[in-house]
DNA sequence: AGGAAGACCCGGACGC
DNA sequence: TGCGTCCGGGTCTTCC
């Protein structure tokens, strides 16, 4: 399930790789994924130019030449892959456009999903959303963005964005203190991984009530979200699949969690048997002897 | 205001 | 083996 560490990564692959390519071609596998009629959307986006992709929180942004915007959110499932095609056979990537959603996946292996969506770019490149089943590919104009991206809360990585701010809007808030790291209008960008190891790593338990922890606390818990998005960015983040064939990056966290999706299994600092419970609707993970 | 519950969607895991 | 059922993930909406 990509978060913030696994966006940025997409993020930085994409501006290597995609930037300033033109979309020559475009086909939409599933319909529901694309806010315009299949064929309007590819219509539209085909001919355009990528100036750069941003992130902000979860969602990608891939600004086009004509002042639009692609916006995309992976949701639960979502993936991107990239496929380098023989520049001496441009023909290939017609006929990529032109098989079924279900022939790429017989014919590509290393795809990682179903495609929802595939954008042939310049320079041989094919660009496959995967798995876009409650995620989305947004054809935007600059005042529906704006719209889109002014409900969401400060991303941990924002350079603007200090322990002392995080404090400034944890003050006077009820309820518990994991349903509210999970609400993007609070913070963007953090999902139920993250939200459990910076818990974790700040000694705090997902149902303790904000009211309950202290200004130290809070400055902790900060820090410990931040370095646990930078360190999962560093080593690669959490994903099951590569972002291209060369992509051995992609996935270098998955064993690097120490309370989220490890219950049952002994705490690495104390040795106390990981526990999971429901905490406002979600599976929450933490050690009771190290998170009070 | 917070929180629970339901909706969206589908692959994968489970039980029989 | 096959079939049904359930669950999880992120976000939005609705209702208490």
């Amino acid at each position: 399930m990509p978060e913030a560490p696994e966006m940025e990564i997409y993020k930085n692959y994409l501006n290597q790789w995609v930037k300033d390519k033109k979309i020559n071609q475009a086909n939409v596998y599933r319909a529901k994924s694309v806010n315009l009629e299949s064929k309007e959307f590819c219509t539209t986006v085909i001919g355009k130019q990528i100036k750069g992709i941003l992130r902000q929180g979860k969602y990608l942004i891939f600004q086009l030449d004509d002042g639009h915007f692609l916006l995309t959110h992976m949701m639960l499932d979502g993936r991107l892959f990239l496929m380098t095609i023989d520049a001496e056979n441009p023909q290939e990537t017609e006929v990529i456009l032109q098989s079924n959603a279900e022939d790429l996946k017989q014919r590509f292996q290393d795809l990682p999903g179903k495609a929802s969506v595939v954008l042939g770019l310049s320079d041989g490149l094919v660009l496959f959303f995967c798995n876009l089943t409650l995620g989305y590919l947004h054809y935007l104009g600059q005042d529906q963005l704006q719209t889109k991206l002014r409900e969401l809360g400060k991303d941990p990585l924002d350079p603007n964005f200090s322990a002392q701010n995080f404090a400034q809007l944890l003050e006077g808030k009820r309820g518990m203190i994991k349903p509210w790291l999970m609400n993007p209008k609070n913070i963007s960008g953090v999902g139920n991984a993250y939200s459990n190891e910076a818990l974790f790593s700040a000694g705090i338990l997902p149902t303790r009530l904000i009211s309950a922890i202290s200004l130290a606390e809070k400055v902790k818990l900060f820090d410990s979200l931040v370095n646990s998005i930078r360190e999962s960015i560093r080593l690669g983040g959490d994903m099951e699949e590569p972002f291209a064939s060369w992509d051995n990056l992609t996935g270098g966290y998955n064993a690097y969690f120490k309370a989220y999706d490890r219950a049952g299994k002994p705490c690495l600092v104390c040795g106390e048997t990981i526990q999971k419970s429901e905490v406002g609707g979600r599976n929450a993970f933490f050690c009771p002897h190290c998170q009070r």
